[in-house]
DNA sequence: TATGAATGAGCATTCATTCAT
DNA sequence: AATGAATGAATGCTCATTCAT
């Protein structure tokens, strides 16, 4: 009755299903992965993979929630290299546009993809609903401690930037999957993202 | 010899099944839409919508195009009411705020899920593409139109700011779909928009 | 009441769609052939077609009717050229290996076809035999002529002897379907054919 | 890692679907065979059969390297019994017309169709040339060993003589399906060829 | 735990046939 | 007589899910 196979062979189990299925994700997108592309990927049996996960869905969301998991910790490493605001700015604005610039080969069609797919009775809103509310947690922080250091002296609310930050960037990455970069004309546009945090932030010159 | 049902008979049936599709795909998104719920919700026979499109593919497809047909007329019309530069900025904002608060519950969510799971080696791209391009053109010339009226004295490249205010309502529109407007702060994110052109629009104080 | 159109018309009509559908049996063989691709190959309705023929089994049986009624008068003619037995047993052999090689492309895959495909319940295999029977009838009646002629001196019955040779040609014509003729070294085997048949015919020496 | 359910277990099963099958086709032909018909037959899931062959087309071709994988053996027995090339040749003639009379129920009926109905580009042509090529081997290989035993002393080349009778063998297989045996007057005509054949390889009179 | 053969519900698609015009 | 849009039964095929081993 008890278990004789320890909960931590089981999350590695999982893990590995999770390793295997995020490379099929990431080439098939959302929708048109079935369980048996998984099943071979995995080199697990169709009856194994059941045993952890019953369906595509749940296993594409097992995958948000472990990548959750590592947050980004590359926004605060900003700090230990940049000695004043321009300086952080600028390494800010070339670790978001490096992420955008990625999405094509990223996860991100298949999440996109999966939220758009969501019904709306769906109970996982809730949960798409507080990745997001992490991710913008996570950019005002950057903000704040920017400000905290005296690098930023934000001319408007630190929070409500963020997500007007965060929204353009989150049309930047959908856009990326659209277009070549040169019809987006991407580091244009990015130029102009530069120019205007520079100026919400009020960056003191020097 | 000349066909006893006109051409434009077959053009209102295909309307119709469009219109009905239209439907589905609204309520459904993209992906989980079958030919069945198609030929239900016309009240056709399931041979009889094959006779005009063979794919749901096709369908949404043809919507797209058909949507297309009936350009957004709205954005020029601004002109004919507004009597200066604040006046049509500050309608442009309303309707593209009305715009992008409906996608919720409009085609935008299959659109969405739509190109998200075209496939990399899809045909459709350029499809997709031209439909972007299209979309820019038409709000670029909302500005152009504006600067040649004397409203606007743009201190950028009106192109270029087109892309990246539509960067961001793309963004905006996705996040529509996710939050809550209480979480995404909408009308004061769509208010820090208003500031952003105003001043990139440099419009003259009166 | 009285029929406004004439036999003759009807008549004509129905011509015109077995010469259409003719071609396409002979493109398509027998049971890959659909009413639509009669239908388009006629240049005539659906619903005219079915007119005249309620389906592709009694298009193709009209057909071979249509085609029974014009017998074979080339081996007759032959006695008309001929000035010995020698002669037109060659013209003979000539005159058969052509039919055998064309049946590639002839109608002769899809009678192949359709017969084969005849259900052992079907009420058309008396047709199929009464074709056979008018084929018998009229070779044999080319062995009669020449005997009576004086160009053969049988040494068997002429009814028996002209089975044997049909029931070669069959199993050729089949060949001939599935071979390139080099495979089935057709020359040779007619060669082989004509000897035993002026052995049979004791065609006299001169 | 090694397979719980052995190869030879997928390959029974195998077996077992084309037994099934075979007599679907026996019965039905080949053409209007549909996989729900084998399925049935089968007693097996619809999903089951398509596990292990994905069209009746596969599956007919299956069965019929099934079959060829059983060559026939019997030809060669003849000569442990007989004592001459009189009787060899008789238990040969016996041997074939006892095969082409069983053609009108067995799977040959099919196998015409199943040829017939391939289209021209289709890459099944080789396949079948194959099956003919082994099929003349092992008779000519017949008259061959014969020759070898010194009862036959044939006038002609073997192998040419092979295909003339195998020709006139496919045509009487072929007229078996078409008619009844009376009006074939199979007996005497297998007498015709009988005789043919003993002229053909000089059977030493004793 | 783990396997993978087997299941069968469900959707896509075709096509002979009808029928209002 | 002729049309061709419309029908829907029938089939092919896939795939999530189960279960005996």
């Amino acid at each position: 009755m008890s278990p004789k196979v320890p909960d931590i062979y089981k999350q590695h189990k999982k893990i590995e299903i999770l390793q295997a299925a995020e490379q099929v994700f990431i080439r098939k997108g959302f929708g048109r992965v079935t369980m048996k592309d998984i099943v071979e990927q995995c080199q697990i049996s169709r009856g194994g993979v059941y045993l952890y996960f019953s369906s595509t869905d749940e296993i594409f969301q097992a995958i948000l929630d472990w990548k959750n998991g590592q947050p980004q910790q590359e926004l605060l490493l900003i700090y230990e290299s940049a000695n004043n605001g321009e300086e952080a700015l600028t390494q800010f604005i070339i670790l978001i546009s490096t992420y955008m610039k990625e999405t094509a080969n990223s996860l991100y069609r298949a999440h996109v993809e999966f939220f758009s797919a969501l019904a709306q009775d769906d109970n996982r809103w809730q949960f798409v609903q507080q990745r997001h509310e992490l991710l913008v947690n996570n950019y005002a922080f950057f903000f704040q401690e920017g400000t905290r250091l005296g690098y930023f002296s934000p001319q408007t609310d630190l929070r409500i930037l963020t997500k007007f930050v965060l929204t353009w960037c989150e049309g930047f990455s959908l856009n990326t999957m659209i277009l070549p970069m040169d019809d987006l004309q991407a580091d244009t546009q990015i130029e102009l993202l530069h120019q205007y945090l520079r100026q919400m932030l009020r960056i003191p010159s020097f």
